[in-house]
DNA sequence: ATGAAAGCGCTAACAC
DNA sequence: GTGTTAGCGCTTTCAT
């Protein structure tokens, strides 16, 4: 392997303005630089990663840690924050933090501790105490997506906000009977978005006048699979039905679609639905959706990582912790809900 | 940050006795062994990565390469390939390849030449010339999974028998006029399994004495909302209809089984549709599909590549190269396949 | 079984 | 603007 003192040799310079020229720290004249440059490339010199972390201190590399990795909307984060980390000549590691609890502790113990990256982005994942406080003594940027903890730098949508809106719609579609698809209980513990919509769900119904029944919930998983079965439930039932159903997520609202077909009912004439994502097949589906633009915040989390690590402090970082950065959704209108039949 | 001197000083031995211990190379008592992992715990000491790098030219992590991080079967595959290595004290590096030509060299021509990584994966990903002499002269283990050289050693499904085995599941079921819906020209450019898979379906219908019928292929990208195209094209035309089809991916058969219902076809009554992967939605639709076990594929390939870094020479591998590695695949029969209607 | 010491390949003061 | 030099924190001969 070609080393920084051969690329010396030939550009006939110290390592040292080897370093610097190829780095661009600290100054060098251009036209050293350009034949460091030269006899870098003619050498084909690449810096090796471990030696210059060990000198630095710097690894150029982000730790991305990850719940189900195979659900769409994870893994559309993590490709987009890869992709605008690597632009920015940034590996990632990637850390798939499942409910093994030995394997997870092994990440917070070890793995994160081996000074191997520079910085953490949390995708959605829902961390305990003893986890954040090692995240915390590390030392280093962490930002995490859609996390409830008030500890660290937070990117999220308002998800009560979120979910206000998509009622709203359906109430301002005319709907009264309006169902929601969210999480079961015990997801709810340690995750705190689904409970954040449900919120946004009740404060639309009370703020028009109408009550929350409790036999218009129906918990499911955020797959489609859940989100049938839900739907199965609120539109099988013995009784009256709701006239629209809210579902916590584009995935669930995609199952109840299914679900009232299968039951008979045409869209949007018997039934309006409404979902939460901006998933990609919610075009497919002629889904409306109230979408978080998934793609922009990997990229969103991944700028605001490597702005902490080029130490720009904005004055919405400052704010930090206390108040989560907001970030932008929009209610997408589609073919799955109109106003109610009459009567 | 505590470092390997402080240990050694509170275990009373020198740093060459810590590195031994806690590395498990080399002979140490196991008196002295448990008395520095009692100190290296009371100090919360973890090596640093770099320096272990930099001294002993391990990185323990590998680099996996893959498209379409937001496509199941990749996200699948990588989710498990992370689980396993992870088990072994291995981190993973991400490096999404995706179309844009300069980022690709980058990860060829830098990114993996910085000693970060000691293997590589690379999942399902079509490689060009110049990538994959790239990748050799790296002159560490690459393993490919589901890739189209034989310069790599490749993991995969035999998917001419993948193909061949969904269609005389269609076959023995008595239909004759089966339909395919496959990879798009561009797509089976770089990407061969398409056409492997295509080749498999004319193999059968041959074999059965039939002939291939050019209108009875349509083109698709994979996705459920390409299936639904192409199955609308096949179903929607005037004229005579085929009876099945053999979808080369499980997501574009649901794509298919969701035009097939909003044509009014009733499943498997009017039509029989049998795809391929083994998709986590499979059992939601009823697919009958050839599963080939994407998850036991990342497992796979993560012990392929512990064995090659150990220097494990297997009979398998020294076939190497020459003849890929065969992975197991099964047919799932469920409700979207059947005999067809009399007459 | 253990220690001493020489690097691994780079970067960052510091000096000029 | 460029060179000298002292590490960065480990691992690995080589002795003993």
């Amino acid at each position: 392997m070609v080393s920084i003192d051969e690329v010396a040799r030939v550009a006939g310079v110290s390592t040292a303005t080897v370093s610097r020229a190829l780095s661009g720290r600290g100054r060098v004249s251009d036209t050293t630089k350009a034949r460091v440059e030269a006899a870098a490339d003619s050498l084909g010199y690449v810096v090796s990663a471990p030696a210059s972390s060990l000198a630095s201190g710097r690894a150029r590399n982000i730790g991305v840690l990850v719940p189900f990795l195979e659900r769409w909307f994870f893994s559309t984060v993590l490709a987009s924050t890869s992709a605008e980390l690597m632009r920015h000549g940034y590996d990632i590691t990637l850390y798939s933090v499942t409910e093994d609890a030995e394997l997870r502790r092994n990440v917070f113990d070890t793995l994160l501790r081996r000074k191997r990256v520079d910085g953490i982005i949390a995708v959605s994942i829902a961390l305990g105490d003893a986890e954040i406080e090692r995240l915390l003594a590390l030392e280093m940027p962490v930002i995490a997506i859609g996390g409830p903890d008030p500890r660290l730098r937070t990117l999220t949508v308002d998800d009560v906000a979120v979910a206000r809106l998509a009622t709203e719609h359906l109430l301002a579609l005319g709907h009264r009977d309006i169902a929601h698809i969210g999480a079961s209980p015990e997801f709810d513990l340690d995750f705190h978005i689904p409970t954040q919509r449900r919120q946004g769900f009740a404060q639309a119904l009370e703020q028009a006048g109408l009550e929350v029944r409790p036999k218009l919930f129906e918990p499911a998983d955020f797959t489609i699979e859940g989100g049938f079965r839900a739907a199965k439930q609120l539109l099988g039932r013995p009784g009256a039905h709701p006239t629209a159903i809210f579902a916590a997520s584009d995935e669930m609202a995609i199952g109840a679609i299914l679900a009232a077909r299968e039951l008979g009912y045409r869209l949007p004439a018997d039934l309006s639905i409404v979902g939460v994502d901006g998933h990609e097949l919610g075009a497919f589906f002629g889904l409306t959706t109230v979408d978080q633009f998934p793609a922009a915040q990997g990229v969103r989390a991944a700028d605001a990582m490597l702005d902490a690590l080029n130490g720009q402090v904005t004055a919405r970082r400052s704010a930090s912790a206390a108040s989560p950065d907001h970030l932008p959704f929009e209610l997408v209108v589609r073919r799955s809900t109109a106003r109610p039949a009459a009567g």
